[in-house]
Parts: C-alpha cells; structure tokens; sequence
DNA sequence: GTGGTCTAGACCACC
DNA sequence: GTGGTCTAGACCACC
C-alpha cells in the first residue's frame, strides 16, 4: 500500500484532487487517450472516500478533460487543441491573479521577476541586516 | 452612497475583507498607528454586516496588524518591522505557490517571465511613477 | 434534559466556556485525540446558541488545543506536550498572580500557606485519592 | 509630572483603578481617617479622566471604604474593623478561587503549596528535562 | 460614539 | 450529520 496523497485540510479534498490530475494532463504526465485508473483505485491511491473521487472526475468530464466509454472506463481527451489552451489560459489566469497580487502589496513587475530570478537570495541578504537593524532599535527602545 | 466592496461568491467574505485590508496595510496606503474606521462605517463600506466586518478586524487583530483601543477605535500597529516583514514573507510564500503551479504545468522560469512582462509591460511605466510616489510619502512618515 | 452549565454574568459567556473545556483538556478529562461533541451538542449541554460555542472553540483551535476535521468533528490535540506545557505554565502564572494580589495586601507566603491549608485539609484526602485515579489511567493512555 | 499608572487594556480601567486603590488601604499604605487626594490630581497621577477617576471613587464609597466630606473632601474610612474584615474576606475569597482554579487542573492543596515554597525552582528543573524529551521525541518523528 | 457579545435563524459545502 | 458563514437585530460597558 502506496502512501496517500497529501491534501491540506482547510480546502475541500475534491478540488486538490482536481489540481493533482489536472497537473497530471496539462503538462503531459498523462497523454491524450490515456484510460484513467478506475475510480476504486484511484480513490485507494489517494487515500479518500470513493464518493469523492467520483465527484472531482465528475466535475473534470464537465470541463472536457476526461471522458466515460460505457462500460471500458475513463479516458483522457484526445482533443489536444483543449489540453493545449487549457494550460495556456491557466498558466495567463494565475499570472494575472499573482501579479495582481504583488502589484497590490506596491511591488512592481521588475522587482517581481527580480524576486524569481533570484529566488530571493538578495532579498534575503537585506532582510537579514534589516532585522537586524529592526533588532538593535527595539533594544534601545525596551532598555 | 458609494459602491460596496466587490466580493467573489465561493470565498468566505470576511476572508477577503482581510485580504483588502491586509493589502492596504503591507502596502503603505495604511501607515502605522493610523486609525481605522470604526466597524460600523467599515461595514457600510464595504455592505457587509457588522459582525462579519467584526470577525475580520478580530482575525486581523489576531496577526498582530492592528490593536483595539477600549472605546476609542481599532488602529494599525505601530510596529513597522512587523508589516515590513510580513510584506516579504507575503510576496515569497506566493511567489513560491506560482511558480511552483507552474512548474507543474510545465513552465520554465524563463517561460514565466515571458508571459509576466509581456502582459505587463504597459502598464509598467504608471505604476512605477505611482509606487514612487507612495514611497516617498512612506519615507517622510517614517523618518 | 440535563442542567444547562453555569455562567456567571459579567464575563462574557465564551471565555467561560473556554475556562471550562480547557481545564477539562489540561486536566486530563479529555484525552490527546478525543472526539470533541459537536458543536450543537455541546451548545444545547451548555445552554447557549451554537454561534457562541462555535466563537469558544475557533479560539480554542487558535491556542492549539484542539483541531478540526472537515465533516468529521473537533478533536483534542494529539500534541501531549502542548498540554503538559500549558498546564504547568498556567499554573504557574496563576500562582505567581495570586501570591503577588495577597503580597499587596500584605500577608507573607507562609500565611498564605496558612490560609490555604486551613480551608482545604478536609477535602485533601478525597481529592488526592481521585487525582491518583485520573493519574494512573492518563499513564496507561500516554505509554 | 509622574508616569501615568500601568493598566492593562482589555479590564476595564475604573476596575483596574478600584484595585489599586483597594490594595493601599486593606494594605494599610493608606490609614484610617487619611484625607485622599482631590479627584482631578488622582486622575491626573493615574493618567485618566476624571470621569473614570470619579467612577472608581463613587464605587469604592458604595463599598464603605472611603467616605465624602461636604466639601473637605474624601477621606479613608475610620473604621479599622470594615477594612480589617474586607482585607480577610478578599484573602479568602481570592484563595477559594486560586485553589478551586489549580484543583480543577488536577493539582492537589500540597502540589499548590510546594509550587509557592519552592518559587517554581524545581518545577522548572523537571520540566526542562521533560521539554527536552519531548524535544527528542518530536526529533524521531519528524525525521 | 466606540468595540464587544449574544441570540435566532437561515443557508452552504462536504462526506 | 459535520463545521462554517452570514445577516438582522438587540443589548452592554466604557468614555
């Protein structure tokens, strides 16, 4: 027996599903016309009741990522024009909603890709001697 | 009257008042030992019920961005490094879900960085203009 | 229909009802990992509307003594060290505040010793066999 | 000018006023028969408004313990016996109360007493071995 | 006017 | 059935 997946509680387990397997199809890891393990196994890899696997596969044949063949199983979509601006439009939607956000809290686009390239390390430098400098004013305010 | 806040359907309400709130804060638009309107106004504003906008100054409270002064009104925290710190950990922690989603998708961060300036090239130029200007307020009121 | 608890007026309600489930919890009535009742039940025990037990136990969960679990309930914390803490250190500010409330009106630590075994000799030995009791079952549950 | 008196925010000042005042005549800091100052000069060595300063007075009339003169002013009552039985009583009461707290935490009258004795020293020796344990055992679980 | 508490009652997602 | 959110509306202490 696999370890279950990991879900963090305070989101509904049936959307972290969802992005799991949506990952799983917009960037390739599952190909056009790939057969789904059954909902049962499925279910069991992940550790959740069936009913909600069932219900995330359910809302993921809504957005015309799998399909149902009768009595064979799930599939994904053949349809790769779908799979291919699906991620495009997700990858637009959460930049938006990212940069947004940063714009929001008074960072400009170029500090914004500073940060990833950087991946924080200078960011990181001047945090270090600004705390500390937040340090030594404190000290001299509580003595 | 003016407009009530827009909220989406499916987030908790007062979760995005925080949002907004917290925004306003991190961002400088709120300065340190401001005060805030009074629950009452701040739920008109924004056309909510005063007890949701009470649960969200309370959770607010809670983080340390703002203190309740007995009869006089809630006000932010005095205490910069908090909201300076809080800024950077903020921007990291979501720069760190994005880029991570869109690695599961298959994206670079070379990748990334294309979509993020071409989208936002335009609009670059006004808002560095504006975050100058906030800055320089913010530097006059903390000095 | 059993007795509603019993609060005193000029305390709000919820702070005594925490009083209640969190001497319960350090005491060691409720275990590690316990089912808490639900909220509507342990509003209709205490006697108070749902929201109000509902405020007591989001502030509980705040202070990590208990945790929630979508759809299935409330548990008590399985973190035994975070209880033993808080015991001791609530204990400890409790006492270091009351020596320091009957030092202001003058009596030394001996009459304060005086005074406490004075009015409790009677109810000592009832007391001591009972807390052996609760001890040797918590010994059992924690090894 | 003085420092303003310290006050906690959260119990009302009046009560926190009353408190103060309370201890300096059951302690005996205030005698018999002394005049008190003038509402205006408390208020102003405590940092309060006088209508808050005048709250706690009239309070404390109501209690027997300070009196008004026409217009000479506030005195301490001349009845030793009133303030000697409310120094008693208040003794009693807030050790009801401490007791009854450390009771329902599960520690008995002779835990309560060593806790005083001994100023928590060797309660703090077993506990730094106990956080240290629980320090290694949370190591083995995490890894 | 300020924050804070409490109730009654409705409605929701999740499982 | 479980927790959680939200509204309407009343009431309170403090200053």
């Amino acid at each position: 027996m696999r370890m279950a997946w990991k879900f963090d509680q305070g989101n509904p387990i049936y959307l972290q599903i969802i992005q799991v397997l949506e990952s799983k199809i917009l960037s390739g890891e599952y190909k056009p016309g790939d057969k789904l393990e059954s909902v049962r196994d499925l279910a069991s890899l992940a550790g959740v009741n069936p009913n909600t696997m069932q219900k995330a596969l359910s809302e993921m044949e809504g957005m015309g990522l799998i399909y149902t063949q009768r009595t064979a199983g799930r599939f994904i979509t053949e349809d790769a024009a779908t799979i291919k601006n699906l991620r495009l439009a997700t990858a637009q939607s959460k930049t938006d909603e990212f940069v947004g956000e940063l714009n929001r809290l008074g960072y400009t686009t170029d500090e914004i890709i500073r940060i990833i390239k950087g991946e924080y390390k200078k960011e990181e430098a001047a945090r270090a001697v600004s705390n500390l400098e937040d340090y030594l004013k404190g000290e001299q305010h509580e003595q």
